[in-house]
Order: structure tokens, then sequence, then C-alpha cells
DNA sequence: TAGTGGTCTAGACCACAAA
DNA sequence: TTGTGGTCTAGACCACTAT
């Protein structure tokens, strides 16, 4: 199956690149697309071929007028156990900065999001558009919507500097007890794609989620779209739901016994 | 930010085929890049421009000496509550094929794997490749490990016709507690592209993961590689499960300190 | 202003699928 | 055999960044 055809040159390009980015560190400057031609012989088209790859996998950023750099590592955002993404890159000491977009506290509700917040027709919503950057650079961007009754209490400035899940549940008075999230891989449409500042060529991971609070009424709805060249994700999830799993798990411990874990799971 | 510059011809181009893709039905066939180019009066490189980006959306599927088609509707993946694919998808009432690619019961552990099932160094695994198809269409990939101990007695046929874990299970005794992964979305390697059936450049979304039983004891680790222009994905979490409405958060990290968000963890 | 990547042209040859 | 998409060439102009 493999191996029977001749590899084609773009993917030796490739391969040679991915070394160099070893070797260079992080926002290294890679040669031109032009110099690459040269060097081996190929034409810029074959060269962005590479390069195109390159980008793709999140190894490097192309700019216009800058060049091709180096990108550092990916950050992780983990989705499970439930964490908010302030709580999750606190608890990994990663820092990061919120830059509100744009906050519209009353606006007519788009279907989608009206049928995820369970309101009648022809509701008002609000909506809060906002990015999060970890050193500098944009990972994620928030399109959130609420019920009137809480946009209009809702002061969006608060959500710069603190758990944007906390604000809202101190606004509600009842915790968020649970969320589900759609979670595709596409194209950024145009906005999102200005927002996260990326081209139209650029797949972005869209979670389009709800959260809910005891009883299971919606407070929020919203589509997050994470930059995957920027991010990566993690999941933890235990079939028995009393203990957290992830207490009792030290890293990489051999044979240590763990006597909480001994529960009966359903099945 | 937005808007102020022209649009490029080939989302121009993009926008009519989307259109087109909505008013033919799954599996028709798109006219040719040559035919294209002379019915918008470009190159053909803008027309490809506009069917890679398409084809990234998961929208089309283009094949040499066939041409571009309409694809059908992405399947949905449920990771969360925590199911296996074929518990999964057996619930959605969708039909699909296993097909096992290799077992190869004695090998060298990988370094990864070897990490995440906890064994010392050299060990020896096992190791199952296949893939899943739905509607005669391979929708991802997996190449699972076993310690020794049980790959020794496992029958990888018993796979293609019954639930993977509980398989493992059987031999093991004891039920799959609990299971972790990351999840990662990056051009698919040489390996697996050719078992996805997909080019070089295509992004895949590769979940290593590694399955507990209780003790927390690895008993089996691997990737799955899903084709995200086939699949999207569906998260249900709760905070809590049962009837207490306050519960309780993340085990005791409750009380994030705001304060930590602008310092530490530089880089 | 100089130099980068983004877009685009008009060709070409090849590997592969289908008739 | 025919026609498709995959790869590749050698140019070109433009928008943008940095100086």
């Amino acid at each position: 199956m493999a191996g029977g055809t001749r590899s084609p040159l773009y993917l030796d390009v490739a391969a040679w690149l991915e070394g160099e980015i070893g070797r260079l560190g992080p926002n290294s400057l890679l040669p031109t697309e032009e110099q690459l031609a040269e060097r081996f012989r190929v034409s810029r088209i074959t060269v962005r071929g590479a390069l195109d790859l390159l980008e793709r996998g999140g190894l490097v950023s192309r700019l216009r007028g800058r060049g091709t750099t180096v990108n550092p590592p990916k950050i992780t955002r983990r989705f499970a156990p439930l964490t908010s993404f302030e709580q999750d890159l606190a608890s990994q000491g990663v820092a990061f900065v919120t830059r509100i977009l744009s906050y519209e506290p009353v606006m007519p509700a788009p279907t989608a999001m009206r049928l995820c917040l369970g309101l009648p027709a022809d509701s008002q919503v609000g909506c809060l558009s906002l990015v999060r950057l970890v050193d500098g650079r944009i990972v994620c961007h928030d399109r959130r919507y609420y019920p009137a009754w809480i946009a209009a209490r809702l002061d969006p400035k608060r959500v710069e500097h603190r758990d944007a899940s906390e604000v809202i549940e101190d606004l509600v008075g009842s915790p968020i007890v649970e969320s589900d999230w759609d979670s595709e891989i596409t194209p950024a449409p145009r906005d999102v794609a200005a927002a996260l500042d990326v081209g139209p060529r650029t797949l972005v991971l869209a979670n389009t989620y709800t959260w809910r609070i005891a009883g299971g009424t919606p407070i929020e709805a919203g589509t997050i779209s994470y930059r995957v060249d920027r991010c990566k994700f993690h999941f933890a999830i235990g079939f028995n739901r009393r203990a957290s799993p992830l207490a009792a798990r030290p890293a990489r411990a051999k044979r240590t016994r763990p006597s909480a874990l001994g529960g009966a799971a359903g099945k």
C-alpha cells in the first residue's frame, strides 16, 4: 500500500524544513520562499506547497511582508473534566489576556442560538464577542449569547478580568452544572477569521455550546472557535462519576494503589 | 480589519460552488476544474484554490480520474459521556464496518505508548491496526497497543464484530473505568494518510488515549485518527449528575485567584 | 523604499479511475 | 483510451510589513 509511487517534491521540502524548524527556536525566521525555491531548485509554488503543509500543522506562521516564522508549542486546552477557559489556563500556570471585541445588549436571537437557549421565536438576546491571547497570540474567539434578562444586567467589562462563567453565575444566582457542545473542524467564517487574524482558508475548531443551571435551564450559549494551529486539547473522563479520577492519578505512577477508585461503574 | 480589501477571486468561486453543492445532492459530480475555470474566466489554479477550501471544510471529495463529488453529511461521534465507537454509533442507529488492517502480537513498544501503558523500557507490546467505515466510507483509523500479557491472548478477529473494549474487558476480567486522551488536529502521517485514503495535506483529528481499569492500571493505549471532513463531535458533561444542586466544582480547586492570571509562567 | 507572502496566469506532464 | 485531479514550471502584480 505504501511506498509505491515517488514522493512529491513538496514533501521532501517540507521534511527538510521540519528538521530546520527543530534546529531553530520558536519565532525564528525561515528563508524566504524565493530562497528556498532556489536552494531546492524548484518553483516557488512547490515551496509554497511545503510551507502550506507546515502551516496547516501549526509549525509555522506566514505573514505578508514579514516572512515565515517558527511557531512556539501549542497550548493545551483541557475540556474534561469540565472547566472554564480561565480556570483551565490558570491551573496550568499559563498567563492569558481577554480582549472584549464588542457587546450588543439587545439584538434579535440567531435561530440556532435561540434554540439552544430554549427561547420563543422573535426573542431578543445579548451578544458578547471576545478573543483570548496567550503570549500576545490570539488562540480563540468567543461569541456568547445570553437571554435578555441576563444580558440587561451584564457588565461586559467585568468579563475582561474575571471568569466569565462566574460572572454569569453571580448574576443568575445559581451555578452552572452542565454543558454540552458540538465540535467541528471547519474553515473560519469571514468574521471569525478576521477576529482570529487568520486567512479564509484556515481551519478552526468550532465549539457550539450550551450552559445550563440545575433543572436544565439554559443560561448561555454560543460558539468558541479555537485556532488549531495554536491549541491542542485534553480530556480525562471516568465511567464512575463519584470521585474525581484526576485527583487520584499522579502523573505516571506505576503500580500505586489509589484505593479510592474501586467503585462500581454501571454498564 | 474587516471589509477593507477586495475579496480574492477564489472566494467568489467557492461561494458559488457552495450554493451549487446545496442544490445538488450528496455524491453528485461537480464540473471539472477546467470547466469551472472556463465558466468563471479564471485560471485552473484559482479554481483549485476554491475547491481546496471546500475540501478542507468537508463539503467535497476530489479523486484523480473521477472528479469532484459532493459529500454526504458528516457523522457525529459522541465522546462524552464516555462511550466506545461501537456503542456510540449503534446507539445512533448508524451502521458501520470494522476492517482489521494488521495485528502484530509482539513488537517493541514505541516510547510514547510505553509511557502511556506504564511499562518499563524495552517492553514488548501488541499492536492492532484497523479502520471503520460508515456507508462504505472510511471515517477513522485506530492503532491500538496492548501490554504483552494481553496481546498474547487477544484474537484480533473478534474485534471485527464485537465491541473492542468489551473484548479487552473480557480478557482482563475488569471493566474499563476511565480514559484520558490528547486531541490534536494535524496533517496525517504517511501511514495514517494511506490507511484513511487521504492525501498528505489532509488534516485529521488525532486522539492519543489511554484506558485504565479500576486501580489506575492502564490496559490499552493508542491513537485514533478521525477524518475531520467526515466527522463532527459531540460532548455532554455535567458538573454533578445526581440530585444535589450544589455538589462540587472540580475536586478542591474551587477558589481560583484571579490575581494569578497576570503573572507567572512566562515562557 | 525594499522585501515579503498572497494571489493569479497559461501553460505542461503524470498517475489514476472509469468506460 | 479518455479524462480527471495532482504536481510543477516560470513568470507577474499586488497588499502588507518593516525600515
